[in-house]
DNA sequence: AAAGGCTCCAACCGCGCATGA
DNA sequence: CTCATGCGCGGTTGGAGCCTT
């Protein structure tokens, strides 16, 4: 086993940086770029082992930190992510802009982690701890399949996140809104230099692995279906025959169509494509599929299907009454495949009051699914492809 | 006011992976 | 192929500050 760096050398300081130390590293970073760590604390005049510097450079010292509070936006992403994605903090960072991974951790194990325990719900599994919600063979089966498939695209998230971190693509001017957040997490230049942000491929995102997902709870059944972590496109007909209320159909069916035009870009298109210089048909692609996301908003009402779709928190400040009567609002069952969306219960949505109310009942965990569910509408189109995915993962496949 | 407990988070440590000689 | 090196990641720790008794 290599030694640790800083433990190769006697007499390197330790402990807590000074502004002293800060300023040297800092000074040294903009005019030199970090290039070795290793090399750097020599450089720049600092008793430190280069591990030392490169940690407090990472998660202090660069410019395109955010510090402070989270706010609810981000607690719902981390816990969205970490229901995903697990412990790695590193994938989870790159989809919270500015935020280290270190930070994400502590926040997590200091914060969420202890309420997610006080909701009664495992913060491991993300699952009840009494496992009375996801009860039943069937609903297991369908659970077991996302989280396998969550599995997969997991680990495919985090190659493609090695390539492109070490492709070092850029992408100028990326498109605005196309996915959400056109200023998505930046990607720190391994060049070192002054680490100007990057934009990060919109391509290479979280809702990828939720059409993974979407792919993989559509071919339910299908043998072929869990072979591969990169497998993508090939949407079945089952996916236009999953069994919808009648007269809502149509849109449903045209939704779906929707989050597979999105697939096209979002799914289908892998890294390695990227590396072989597909980036700009990438970009292509998601103008196209904006275009037709546009078409479809303007066309049929893209918030009469997914209520509130891009406005994530009107998702919960809404009544239930107002869900159900909003136009279209019953479409494929929402309101009762979801549940009441009670806000009072709702942790994310009422502040602190999570201490003072949770009783472990299934109203609190059903908060907290919905929640999750609620997480992705961060994302206008992730909200409604990872609607559809959830509602047909843990309510319809069930009855399949 | 003081002591003890608790919370938070910056920093450290150990491990594994990638790369190059 | 093997080994040395560098780096990044996730888990853990230490201590400063805050809270409670």
């Amino acid at each position: 086993m290599v030694k640790s760096q800083c433990r190769e050398k006697v007499g390197l300081k330790k402990g807590p940086w000074t502004p002293e130390e800060d300023q040297k590293l800092l000074a040294y970073i903009e005019e030199h770029g970090h290039g070795s760590w290793r090399a750097l604390p020599a450089k720049a005049g600092l008793q430190r082992c280069g591990k030392s510097c490169r940690l407090r450079w990472t998660n202090y010292l660069r410019p395109d930190i955010k510090r402070g509070k989270f706010n609810l936006q981000e607690e719902q992403s981390i816990i969205q992510l970490h229901a995903l994605l697990g412990n790695r903090w590193s994938a989870i960072a790159t989809h919270l802009p500015k935020r280290t991974d270190n930070e994400i951790k502590n926040y997590w194990n200091t914060h969420l982690k202890k309420r997610l325990d006080k909701m009664g719900i495992d913060p491991v599994t993300h699952k009840p701890k009494a496992d009375s919600f996801g009860s039943g063979s069937g609903h297991s089966k369908g659970a077991a399949n996302l989280s396998h498939m969550a599995q997969w695209e997991s680990a495919r998230l985090e190659a493609e996140a090695r390539l492109v971190r070490e492709s070092k693509l850029i992408v100028p001017n990326p498109p605005k809104n196309l996915l959400g957040s056109a200023a998505s997490a930046p990607l720190v230049s391994n060049e070192g230099s002054t680490a100007a942000p990057t934009a990060r491929p919109q391509c290479l995102d979280v809702l990828k692995a939720w059409q993974g997902v979407v792919f993989s709870m559509f071919s339910v059944g299908r043998s072929d279906s869990l072979e591969s972590p990169t497998s993508t496109l090939n949407f079945s007909e089952n996916a236009l025959a999953i069994p919808l209320n009648g007269a809502h159909k149509q849109y449903s069916t045209t939704r779906i169509a929707f989050a597979t035009n999105n697939a096209a870009c979002i799914g289908g298109t892998t890294a390695s494509e990227f590396d072989r210089g597909n980036r700009l048909g990438c970009i292509e692609k998601l103008e196209e599929t904006a275009r037709v996301k546009r078409d479809l908003d303007s066309s049929m009402g893209i918030h009469d299907i997914i209520p509130y779709a891009s406005d994530h928190n009107a998702w919960f400040a809404d009544s239930p009454a107002n869900i159900e009567n909003a136009p279209g609002g019953d479409i494929i069952g929402l309101s009762e495949i979801l549940g009441s969306n009670s806000q009072e219960h709702n942790p994310f949505c009422s502040g602190e009051n999570i201490n003072e109310s949770y009783d472990g009942n299934l109203e609190e965990n059903r908060d907290y699914w919905n929640s999750l569910l609620n997480l992705v509408g961060a994302s206008p189109t992730g909200s409604a492809v990872f609607l559809i995915i959830y509602t047909i993962a843990t309510r319809i496949v069930p009855l399949l």
